[in-house]
RNA sequence: GGGGCUGUGGGGUAGCUUGGUAUCCUGCGGGCUUUGGGAGCCUGUGACCUGAGUUCAAAUCUCAGCAGCCCCA
C-alpha cells in the first residue's frame, strides 16, 4: 500500500481493506464483514474493555435484541431520539405479527423491564451490567465502515442502577476512569465534553461524551455516558426499598463504546503503509521473515523456529512462504505488525537478529541472548511512541480561538476550535454564525477570562468542530 | 435533508460519445529458476450490479431498483 493519509477518506476506505479488517462489499447499506483479521484486533480491543468493566464490578450479560412495540413506546422523549432509525419486524413467516417487534437501537427499553424484576431492596444496588451486541439504526446520512453502520455490529452498553444520585455521579466518575483507561490503552487521545441540552441521549438529564480528532479534523464521538436520573425508573416503575421500608425510585446511568474505537485507533496511528497498532491489540505482535539461500536455507529455517520458541508468550508468526523478503515486508506492515525480526546467514554467523519496528522502520541489530529483552522493551517503546504522537496530532489541531471573526476565518480549515463560553446559549449562538458544531465544554478544563459571545465570565471550554 | 459522480474477473482499469469478437496491470492455482525492501519466465483461472424497455443485436442508449463514493445543509 502506498496510500497517502492526507485524503483520509479514501485512506481509510483503503486501509481497511487492505489490512483485511473490514470487508464491506456486503450489499445492504451499512452492513459490512469483520474478516478474521480485524475481527481478531475486535477482540483483543473488546476483551480489554470486558477486563476493566469486570475490575469495576461491572458484570456482563445478555439481552435479546427485540423489543414489542409498546414497551419502546414507553419513554416518549426516549422514543422520539429514536423513531426515525429503527428497523421493524413486521412478519413471522407470512403471518403478520399482532405486535410489531423493533430491532433494538439501544437496550433502555429491553432492560429496565428486567430491572424492575431484579431490583427489590437497597441490598440489590448498585446493580452494574453490561453487553456487547449488535444494534441497528436506519441511519439516513452516508454511511461509513466502524463509524456509520446501520447495522452496528459491535456496541458495549452498561446499565448501572443505583440507590441514589450521589451514587450515581460516582458510578460517572468510575466509568470516566475506566473509558480513560481504555483509550489510553489504545494509545487513542480524547477530549472529554459535556454535551449541550440540545444534544444529549434522548431521555437523559446529561449526556458526557468522549471525542476524538480525526486525521482530517472532524471530531468522532468514540464514547458516552449518561445520567438518566429517575427518569427511566419512573417510566419503568423501578422501586427499591430503603433501609427504613420507604420505597424510592434508583438512578440509572449508561454508558456506551462502539466499533467506532477500532476506528479511531486506526486512523490514529495508521500510515501510508498500512496498519500501525499498539502492541497489546496487534494480532501479530512479531513476524520472523527468514532471508534463505539455496545453499543455507535449511540452518535459517532451523534457527527461525528456534527464535519462534524463544519468543514464546508473544503472538508469533513465522513467515515461511515462498516469497522474497521485500514481499513479506510490505505485506505484514499494511497489517500492523509492530515488529518484524529478519534471520538470515549474516545473522547466524554473528549470533545475532534484526530486529524491525513497524512505527518508525527503524532496524536494530541485537545479539540473540538479549532478543526476547530487546523485544520487550521495544514493545513500550513502540506503544508510547505512537501514543504521544496521536496527542502531539490531536493537540496541533485545536485552535483557541478568541473571536468569532478569528473562528471563522478557520472554517474551511481541518481543525477545531476551542473558546471561552459562559453558557449553552452562547455557544448556541456561536454555532448559528459558525459552519462548525458545538461538541460541549471540557469537564476537566475550568477556563477563565471572557465569554468569545458576551464577553461576559468565561467558566468553560467549549469545543466546536465538524463532526461525524 | 439537498445536490453530484460512479458500478466491467478477487483488486485496479480500457472500451461507452458513434450499439456488433471485452484491454491491460495486479492477485490467485500449477511448474521451473530465485530470495538482506514489492524477482523472472512458462502456463492456467477469472468480469460487463439487478430488472424492465428500445433494437436484428446492449458493457455501451432509456427508465427503475440496489450498492458505493464525494460535496453542501
Amino acid at each position: 500500500m502506498q496510500m497517502p493519509k492526507s485524503n483520509f477518506s479514501e485512506w481509510y476506505n483503503e486501509i481497511l481493506e487492505i489490512a483485511q479488517v473490514i470487508d464491506k462489499r456486503y450489499n445492504v447499506k451499512g452492513c459490512y464483514v469483520w474478516m478474521p483479521f480485524g475481527f481478531q484486533i475486535r477482540r483483543l480491543v473488546f476483551d480489554k474493555l470486558r477486563t476493566l468493566l469486570n475490575e469495576t464490578g461491572h458484570q456482563e450479560t445478555l439481552f435479546p435484541e427485540l423489543i414489542p412495540e409498546d414497551q419502546l413506546l414507553k419513554e416518549s422523549e426516549h422514543v422520539k431520539g429514536f423513531e426515525d432509525e429503527v428497523y421493524w419486524v413486521t412478519h413471522g413467516g407470512l403471518t403478520k405479527l399482532d405486535v410489531k417487534l423493533a430491532l433494538r437501537p439501544t437496550s433502555e427499553t429491553i432492560i429496565y423491564p428486567m430491572f424492575k424484576l431484579w431490583v427489590r431492596n437497597h441490598a440489590d444496588l448498585p446493580l452494574k451490567v453490561y453487553q456487547i451486541v449488535n444494534t441497528f439504526r436506519y441511519e439516513t446520512k452516508h454511511t461509513r465502515p466502524l463509524i456509520r453502520d446501520r447495522e452496528i455490529s459491535t456496541f458495549k452498553e452498561a446499565h448501572c442502577v443505583h440507590a441514589n444520585l450521589d451514587d450515581a455521579e460516582k458510578e460517572m466518575k468510575i466509568i470516566q476512569e475506566v473509558y480513560s483507561k481504555f483509550w489510553d490503552a489504545l494509545a487513542v487521545p480524547v477530549m472529554v465534553v459535556k454535551r449541550p441540552e440540545w444534544d444529549k441521549f434522548p431521555g437523559a438529564d446529561y449526556t458526557i461524551s468522549f471525542d476524538t480528532v480525526m486525521p482530517d479534523g472532524k471530531t468522532l464521538q468514540i464514547a458516552t455516558s449518561h445520567n438518566l436520573g429517575t427518569k427511566f425508573s419512573k417510566t419503568f416503575d423501578i422501586t427499591y426499598e430503603k433501609e427504613d421500608g420507604e420505597h424510592e425510585y434508583p438512578y440509572i446511568t449508561c454508558h456506551g463504546i462502539s466499533g467506532r474505537a477500532i476506528a479511531a485507533m486506526i486512523a490514529h496511528h495508521g500510515d501510508e503503509n498500512g496498519l500501525v497498532l499498539p502492541p497489546e491489540f496487534a494480532p501479530i505482535q512479531i513476524v520472523i521473515v527468514p532471508i534463505v539461500f539455496k545453499e543455507s536455507k535449511e540452518e535459517v529455517m532451523k534457527k527461525a523456529e528456534e527464535i519462534k520458541e524463544m519468543l514464546s508468550g508473544y503472538r508469533v508468526v513465522l513467515d515461511d512462504r515462498e516469497l522474497t523478503p521485500g514481499n513479506k515486508y510490505y505485506y505484514w506492515e499494511t497489517k500492523g505488525v509492530p515488529i518484524r525480526i529478519e534471520i538470515g546467514p549474516r545473522d547466524i554467523e554473528n549470533n545475532q537478529v534484526v530486529l524491525v519496528r513497524r512505527d518508525t522502520k527503524e532496524k536494530r541489530v541485537v545479539p540473540l541472548a538479549e532478543m526476547r529483552e530487546a523485544v520487550r522493551s521495544l514493545m513500550n517503546e513502540i506503544y508510547e511512541y505512537i501514543k504521544q504522537k496521536a496527542e502531539k496530532e490531536q493537540l496541533e489541531k485545536i485552535e483557541i480561538v478568541e473571536s468569532i471573526e478569528h473562528a471563522k476565518q478557520l472554517e474551511n480549515k481541518p481543525v477545531v476550535l476551542k473558546a471561552r463560553l459562559c453558557s449553552e446559549a452562547c455557544a448556541k449562538q456561536m454555532e448559528n454564525q459558525l459552519a462548525f458544531e458545538f461538541r460541549g465544554i471540557l469537564v476537566d478544563e475550568p477556563a477563565d477570562g471572557l465569554c468569545i459571545v458576551c464577553k461576559k465570565e468565561a467558566k468553560h471550554w467549549g469545543i466546536f468542530s465538524k463532526a461525524y
